[in-house]
DNA sequence: CGCCGGCGCAACCATCCGGTTGCATTTCGC
DNA sequence: GCGAAATGCAACCGGATGGTTGCGCCGGCG
């Protein structure tokens, strides 16, 4: 009965996060808040648009979201995607506990 | 202080996730126990090298290990790497958390 | 008003990625 | 010993990806 159900559409999460950058975007939102993109690139080894799209792909995810603020653009975190993520690996983790436990239980016969 | 350091070398095993076929071969694996290629290649959509293709980059990531026997070739769960990406979830959550709790106690004063 | 900062759009490029096909090799079962 | 099963190796292919550069546009600010 162990859901695979609950990975269904977790692996689009896991592919925005797979990436270096990408995963500095997060912590960086997660821990100083919403930014803009020039913000965001300082102190970054790439350009301007690599970091844009960077933000597109995670914003894809249901990672981030942005909203125009004056002649800046803003982007913030999205938590449930990320939350939704860690519960997969819990599920795996679970099933994994499960087929140690049954393992136990058969050798132990 | 945030430690943005949890994150170093995260982000390879979430790219590993980050493709269907390989987050179905974790959780098989979690959940089935070991299996050679040809049994993890059955009720798949895709080739046996494709499936060989994705058991190796997820080796690559740590997060599986093989060895030979007799002609076949026995793949098992290595589960240290993913409780490791579920804890780095876990930090960004936390992150995400404390910065909650400080727009909360800058809002309120 | 004019200029500069912050973006968006588009083209272009090299590389990686997921997947297949074909063939060689090892091993088990009879 | 022979055939079939299970795997390994290598080449090849189309499309995605990460990155850059160039340019045009808009919104503040002095």
């Amino acid at each position: 009965m162990a859901s695979n159900t609950a990975l269904k559409g977790t692996a689009p999460v896991f592919a925005a996060l797979g990436d270096e950058t990408r995963l500095r975007l997060v912590s960086r939102l997660s821990s100083g808040g919403p930014a803009s993109i020039a913000r965001l690139t300082a102190g970054s080894s790439v350009t301007r648009q690599a970091i844009t799209k960077h933000l597109q792909v995670l914003a894809g995810a249901g990672l981030v979201r942005s909203s125009r603020r004056g002649r800046e653009r803003v982007w913030e975190l999205r938590p449930r995607q990320l939350l939704q993520a860690r519960e997969s690996l819990d599920a795996i983790s679970r099933q994994w506990d499960e087929a140690l436990g049954r393992l136990k239980a058969f050798v132990e016969r």
